[in-house]
DNA sequence: AGCCCTTAATTGCATAGGCAATTGGACGCT
DNA sequence: AGCGTCCAATTGCCTATGCAATTAAGGGCT
């Protein structure tokens, strides 16, 4: 059974030698062939199997490890991994591109803008500190005239002090933030909530309607950089996203 | 300046070489040391500056590449890349684990179960074909004997047979189908809609109330494995992920 | 049986070297 | 100047080999 194992792996002939390898072992796990648990040949049998060198085999099997589908330790060998927790990954893009890719024409304006220290009612919807200077922006997209996502941000200006000779006035703050600042930490909720009055009539529906909402905060290294809050007309909008079990689809 | 950027790689000791190498360059990229465009050194002038083999300093530039931070053509060279769209990820539980996640108690019911051919209108909502066989069920999912999330779901028995004869009575449809089929594919969608008065009751909740929607579609290969709409009350749970700008963290 | 020690299987990491593929840029020709 | 040709820089891939780290399993001792 060992030697059934070793003879499914096969070289297609396209492609680098560790891709063929790759992709064969990936085909008999996502085909149901090596079912999680099944032990996968160690690398010198498929070496001997594949004329191939170990460090070839061991190439393709790291990348397997690497996308989740085995699970290898040194002296137990290799084995097919359980599938995992399922990833839902979205595009998150930006919002003239998200409205442009729906084919409508894009416009915005700034709402509000006020640059300082939080109030306390601020401070506390972003979790920021009292003291620290921040810009604060109200700005609405339009998706062909209607309102497509209410943005309300928050700028750290102490990790990104340029925001504050800017008047976004042609750049939407979250398209200039890409260009001008770096970030290596993001987190992203996404629920759902009745529209409170003031919001309602900005996005032209009715109070209570439900509406998504999108609440990102992004870091860089350790120093808070921005925060947001997008309020969709839910009716109007949902988020889409394919993918494969293994994050690489 | 090109020596600059040299004698900016360094190595730290902790961990392997290939992996300091990468975590240098990575480090120098996101702190914006070397911003977007800038040529990275080539392997053999890393190799020599760093006293490693070529092989070893191949391998952190390669990982960087498929971690999107930079890019790589033979003869021009090795450059930092721009940030790319911004992807959320999100953690799709099974909801029993999501329910105990919380800290609390689960428990769940099938509320309905029809197998045979899809009604139409059955077949519009889910996208089926008329005349393919199918187990519809109504699940209801609570924590703390408060209701958590309403699923109903759709089971391509063509793909899934062994779904026929099962009851799930002691395993919720979901994590069934995890332990019990493959899946290759699989498409969400995220939206906020008001509650249907049917809906609203089983959810203990008014009609109209705002709810996060997520529907998804599983495929193996090309064949469809399942379907499902699971309805959260929108202001009792949230989905909330945490990453980088580059897929993994 | 229970416990410790050794052995060996397996993966992880690194080196050294070589050939292939791509392509920017220099060079020469018109 | 414009065009084609060739060269060389750079990355991509592969082989062969060796040592290190981990640890399952067996063997020996009490």
């Amino acid at each position: 059974m060992a030697q059934d194992r070793l003879d499914a792996v096969k070289l297609d002939g396209t492609g680098p030698i560790y891709d063929q390898i790759r992709r064969s072992i990936r085909d008999l796990i996502l085909g149901g062939t090596w079912p999680p648990g099944t032990s996968v040949p160690p690398e010198h049998a498929l070496m001997e199997q594949l004329g191939a060198s170990r460090m070839t085999v061991h190439r393709a099997l790291v990348q397997l490890a690497r996308e989740g589908l085995i699970t290898r330790r040194r002296r137990s060998g290799t084995v097919v991994a359980s599938p995992p927790t399922t990833h839902a990954m979205l595009d998150i893009l930006s919002i003239p591109a998200e409205v442009e890719r729906l084919g409508q024409r894009y416009a915005y304006e700034v709402l509000a803008r006020h640059d300082g220290r939080p109030s306390p009612e601020l401070a506390l919807r972003f979790g920021l500190k009292r003291g620290e200077k921040i810009a604060h922006l109200v700005t609405l997209h339009r998706a062909d005239d209607r309102p497509h996502v209410l943005e309300e941000r928050v700028i750290h200006l102490a990790t990104v002090p340029a925001a504050a000779a800017e008047d976004f006035a042609r750049t939407p703050p979250g398209d200039w933030l890409l260009q001008h600042s770096l970030w290596s930490q993001a987190e992203h909720a996404i629920s759902a909530i009745p529209a409170e009055p003031d919001d309602a009539a900005l996005l032209d529906i009715a109070a209570g309607e439900a509406c998504l909402l999108i609440e990102r905060r992004t870091w860089n290294q350790a120093a808070p950089v921005t925060a947001v809050r997008l309020l969709y007309p839910g009716n109007r909008h949902r988020f889409v996203g394919r993918f494969g079990p293994y994050g690489a689809v």
